[in-house]
DNA sequence: TTTTGAGTTGTTCGA
DNA sequence: GTCGAACAACTCAAA
């Protein structure tokens, strides 16, 4: 019986458009799949952690789908640097594949891992399938890699051409996969998580739906993507995140249909990458700010404050109606991210970190990379030319992209009789309905904007 | 080497 | 209400 190839699903939870699969099963040999949930990942996660149900979904749709062909998938649970070589040996495969990962955990767990294959013979082959450009492949004509986004931007546009775009169709050599039948996955329950009961659904086939559905909408992307209480963006991020759709596909997509709409939404796509080759060429960004002149800010970190954020009753509904999203929903619109952000870290002078973290627990989307990039420019410590007094004005903000209060009577029903003029900033109402106070029905603000901008300017000055 | 142009998403102030 | 300047000065990237 010949050996078969391992195929080690990661962060890519789909047959379809799969680099390292498509590898995997043209290389004419039998292929295995593997998926493991990794207890060295779990173990750092909340029982309550909704994204393993997401992950559960996804997995299940996979092996069904793998099914459906006369193979399977071997969903373990464990160590992954262990169980992969543990399985190697047992099923006497020659090679492993996988798609590389650009996160320093990865990165080490990926270098054990083919460290203890060499010693058995086995080869670990990685392959290059969630971004279009990854590592070094986009440098300065002085070979170093970008650290301004436009320019990246400009070299990453011109160095595409269709060959990058192409997609990898497993489903030609899918009579590669091994017809076997492994062993029952663990439950959900049985990993130590409860179901999310949210709307939101995993697997390829959901990431695909959403796609069409946003396939019309994205020549209105650029005008309509700010407005949170509006239909303008994709929702694909969680998708993109655990690859349960190709980023070759969308950005196929966007690069064929052109237009200011698709234009605008790719360059969303670019930024996906420059944070994932930001990251992997200073690996520590993760704990320290990217500018070397804010390593050394102190930040007065009110823990009250910061529970306030938290929680979404700072007094400025903006804020709060979109800490309540993210909250009840795990995801949080972009436009929000960064207002709550900017708060977070202008306004309340708490570490961005504090809020990276938040974001981390919080969001299904959650990827280091742009989480890491997006904090950091927020926080004026990152990749972003503009000065640090650019400070968002909550309430500006809101009247500019939320003109109606849509979002956030939504969100925030207890100020749904609020006049329009009013919502934006309740305690400057002349008036306000009958039978409401505020400070009982909703928080005063905690903060005043006007003085803790000037608090906020002082303390990057100081550096 | 030096020069030049430019930098995601902004706010405030005063005329 | 609208507009331009100031917020400061630097670094990046390319010519």
């Amino acid at each position: 019986m010949p050996c078969p190839t391992i195929f080690w699903f990661r962060r890519d939870l789909r047959i379809n458009d799969n680099a390292g699969l498509f590898h995997a099963l043209k290389s004419g040999s039998k292929v295995r799949c593997v998926f493991v949930f990794d207890t060295e990942i779990l173990d750092q996660l909340a029982p309550s952690d909704r994204r393993m149900d997401f992950i559960w979904q996804s997995v299940f749709a996979l092996r069904q789908e793998l099914q459906q062909h006369g193979s399977d998938l071997h969903v373990a649970h464990g160590k992954a640097r262990h169980i992969i070589p543990a399985l190697a040996h047992e099923w006497s495969a020659n090679t492993i594949i996988a798609n590389r990962d650009y996160e320093p955990a990865a990165l080490a767990r990926d270098a054990e891992v083919a460290k203890q294959l060499q010693q058995q013979g086995i080869t670990l082959l990685l392959y290059k399938d969630q971004v279009i450009f990854e590592t070094d492949e986009v440098l300065s004509v002085s070979h170093r890699p970008y650290t301004v986004f436009t320019p990246y931007k400009n070299a990453w546009l011109k160095k595409l051409n269709p060959f990058y775009l192409q997609s990898y169709p497993s489903q030609n050599y899918i009579q590669q996969l091994e017809h076997w039948q492994a062993p029952p996955s663990p439950t959900l329950e049985a990993l130590g998580f409860a179901p999310a009961n949210l709307p939101l659904q995993g697997g390829s086939q959901a990431a695909v739906q959403l796609f069409a559905d946003f396939m019309p909408r994205v020549e209105h992307y650029k005008r309509w993507r700010d407005f949170p209480a509006t239909k303008g963006v994709s929702y694909l991020s969680v998708h993109l995140r655990f690859g349960t759709i190709s980023i070759r596909q969308l950005a196929q997509f966007a690069w064929q249909q052109g237009g200011e709409g698709a234009e605008c939404w790719l360059g969303e796509l670019i930024w996906r990458d420059f944070y994932q080759q930001l990251l992997w060429h200073f690996p520590f960004v993760v704990d320290r700010s990217f500018k070397e002149e804010y390593r050394e800010l102190v930040f007065a970190n009110n823990e009250a404050w910061f529970a306030a954020w938290q929680q979404g009753r700072t007094g400025y509904p903006i804020v709060d109606a979109a800490m309540r999203q993210l909250n009840q929903s795990g995801y949080m619109h972009n436009r929000l991210r960064m207002i709550v952000a900017s708060f977070l870290v202008k306004d309340l002078l708490i570490d961005w970190r504090w809020g990276e973290a938040y974001f981390a627990e919080k969001l299904m989307d959650f990827d280091l990379a742009a989480n890491n990039g997006g904090w950091q420019w927020a926080a004026s410590t990152g990749c972003d030319a503009q000065p640090y007094f650019r400070i968002f004005n909550p309430v500006t903000q809101s009247e500019k992209f939320d003109p109606d209060g849509k979002f956030i009577r939504r969100y925030l029903p207890e100020l749904a009789q609020l006049t329009i003029k009013d919502i934006h900033a309740p305690w400057l109402a002349k008036s306000l309905p009958m039978g409401f106070q505020l400070g009982r029905d909703y928080p005063a603000p905690i903060v005043e904007h006007a003085t803790q901008r000037q608090y906020a300017l002082a303390l990057f000055k100081k550096q």
